[in-house]
DNA sequence: GCGCTGAAAATTGTCAACAATGTACACTTG
DNA sequence: CAAGTGTACATTGTTGACAATTTTCAGCGC
């Protein structure tokens, strides 16, 4: 089960949800979204659903047009794609370069929890389990650096990988690449965490 | 009302302008922000306050925390800066890159019309209308790309670097950067091209 | 049938009032 | 006097009403 996860405001909590739905192509690119269903549907006035929208907008996953309304974006095109691949490797090897001396028995007990939740997603075939549970690795090692604006320069990359996630043919590679990583990371093998977690980025 | 003339919406025009505050630093990092005294200051409710304070936080400029509201961003710490430059740097080639074949000389004119106005900024030592155009220059490059999303992966990494602009001893340097990446535009030359454009971001 | 016009409907944008939360500071208590 | 506590005050969060804009589509002339 995933570990609990406090939103402190409304609007955080719509936007985690409606996250989920881009994410598991229940919404899908091109879809309108429309502020008084969704504040119908959660209960809310439209106030907090339009801030969800501009988070998620800033995050890639939905296209906002002034006076027109909200759409689900597009997937990156295959020429641009590559690109936003090299910046997020070079994002997280660069984060995990910068702490790995630093890593506490504490971080790694986290991170292990969380590859826990991975594992258990890909033995289910959980598709949509495995896609919160990875983006949960990779913000985990992120956010463990002192910089905390990296997460924000971080997340609107990460989030236009993550809008398709059907790289693998057999889902446990997951497991095992993020396996992988944690595996250096306790033997103190800098150099091969940092080629696990690159291998693993793509 | 403000009858000011309106070609964007309230929210656009108000980050604008705060956008120029913190960039020629009369915002200074830390600097707090309340809702009611620009939503006066601007003749606005707060709602489109509030909105913009969104956007600029999405592009990094402002800090948001959760019932106790806005700061101007501290900018990126010296550790950070290095990646920031690099990222920026993989996404103008990467569009300068994808683009050239088909760069049209309307394109260059209107790269001319900027290079101008950087030439002017230069020569009257305007450190803000240098700021200012310097971040067109390099808007219409990445605009130019047919791929919009690149624009807002583009933005707030871009963003993060213009918090300090004072890299140069020299002023009228900036104008013979730009100017640099035109020429070798002109000149067909590529590559030449996209290794002034990298001398240029940093 | 085709394209234009313009009213009606649907949707987003803005506002001002009210609620919830965080902050400052005098006051108590040990 | 230091530390904690309660109560105003300041500020952000949420709401529902109203305004502005875009979309839809019936009516009209050609």
């Amino acid at each position: 089960m995933p570990a609990i996860e406090i939103y402190r405001t409304l609007p955080e909590q719509i936007a985690a949800r409606l996250r989920q739905d881009v994410l598991s192509s229940k919404l899908k690119p091109g879809d309108p979204l429309r502020e008084i269903d969704l504040s119908e549907r959660f209960g809310v006035s439209r106030g907090p659903v339009r801030e969800a929208f501009r988070q998620l907008s800033q995050q890639g996953l939905l296209v906002l047009e002034p006076n027109k309304g909200v759409r689900v974006a597009q997937n990156p095109s295959v020429e641009v794609r590559p690109l936003v691949v090299e910046l997020r490797r070079k994002i997280e090897v660069f984060v995990l370069d910068s702490i790995f001396e630093r890593i506490t028995p504490e971080d790694l007990e986290h991170w292990d929890a969380i590859l826990a939740d991975i594992k258990a997603a890909c033995e289910s075939s959980d598709v949509d389990a495995l896609t919160e549970h990875d983006l949960r690795f990779h913000q985990a090692i992120i956010r463990s650096h002192d910089d905390k604006d990296l997460f924000a320069l971080w997340q609107p990359i990460a989030m236009r990988m993550m809008m398709r996630y059907n790289r693998l043919d057999d889902i446990m590679e997951s497991y095992r690449e993020h396996k992988r990583i944690l595996d250096a990371i306790r033997a103190d093998d800098k150099q091969v965490a940092i080629k696990a977690l690159e291998d693993n980025i793509q």
